[in-house]
DNA sequence: ATGGTCCCCTGACCGC
DNA sequence: TGCGGTCAGGGGACCA
């Protein structure tokens, strides 16, 4: 589910709820997530919520003892509540504030995590991250650099967090359209002028996309329960079969799979 | 290093 | 109504 502005949304979502409130309790409905929930985290208990940063997909919630790591997954969300609020089935965590809300991560398939970076200490699961797609060290000439004789789709490669992150499926297939580029071709055989569009497409279409509240297919919500609007700016994804939206061009929308992900292109205007 | 595959998990949907 | 197959905003682990 959640690719960078889902993620962002959540972030500004909860934003003012949690900055200066103190966490009270940390409520475990289950020992794990994608990974066991360190007993660590209990550090947070009694700390008030120094800030809430994203990093790539992830989300930190910093204390004075170390920062809480969460990350989504593919169906996790995070909502406000009251901490008295009746629970439904998969929430699986509530963080417990001060001022009597909590927030609650559910998460059905589980894939999303919480996790503990002492101070002073990047956590493995996010020292091999690439650079934030909207801030200017992405740019085409690093996108040149890391793509340079890379025989990878380059689809798969945008999607790879070590060259960039934040950048998932959906938001894959649209920047490939928008820049007119091949999802299959390979990343190192794509010309500089092309990176160029793929560039400013991943910071155009990222950038909108946050301001839209993000994107909901199927069970996106922010922190209010409220889904993102992004899904009607869609081109390509999940349009298989439908016609390309381009003007004057007549094609078809095509579905392919590339590294195990479903992808959408239209062939006349993407090479 | 790089590229490809498998898998974690639940729920929704579709055809029989 | 039930059952099996397919698919879903991610990404770590493991293989050659």
């Amino acid at each position: 589910m959640p690719e960078l502005p889902e993620v962002e949304t959540t972030r500004r979502g909860l934003t003012p709820h949690v900055i200066g409130r103190r966490i009270v309790e940390i409520v475990r409905r289950r020992a794990d997530l994608r990974f066991p929930i360190p007993a660590q985290i209990d550090q947070l208990i009694g700390e008030p919520v120094l800030a809430l940063r994203r990093r790539a997909k992830y989300l930190l919630l910093d204390s004075t003892r170390g920062s809480a790591l969460l990350h989504l997954g593919m169906s996790g969300s995070l909502r406000i509540v009251s901490a008295d609020a009746p629970v439904r089935t998969h929430d699986h965590v509530d963080l417990v504030l001060a001022s009597g809300q909590a927030i609650r991560f559910h998460d059905p398939r589980r894939f999303g995590c919480l996790l503990w970076q002492p101070l002073r200490v990047v956590h493995p699961l996010l020292a091999t991250l690439g650079p934030e797609p909207l801030e200017e060290a992405f740019d085409a000439s690093y996108l040149a650099a890391r793509f340079a004789g890379r025989s990878a789709q380059i689809k798969t490669a945008l999607m790879d967090q070590r060259i960039v992150v934040g950048v998932g499926n959906i938001y894959a297939s649209e920047a490939l359209y928008r820049a007119g580029i091949d999802p299959r071709r390979a990343a190192g055989r794509v010309s500089r002028a092309r990176l160029e569009l793929l560039v400013d497409a991943v910071k155009e279409i990222l950038a909108w996309a946050i301001g839209q509240g993000g994107t909901t297919l199927r069970d996106f919500v922010d922190p209010a329960g409220t889904p993102g609007y992004f899904a009607q700016s869609l081109k390509v994804y999940e349009r298989a079969g439908e016609a390309c939206l381009t003007a004057g061009c007549g094609g078809t929308i095509e579905r392919a799979v590339l590294g195990q992900r479903a992808s959408y292109f239209c062939r006349r205007c993407q090479r």
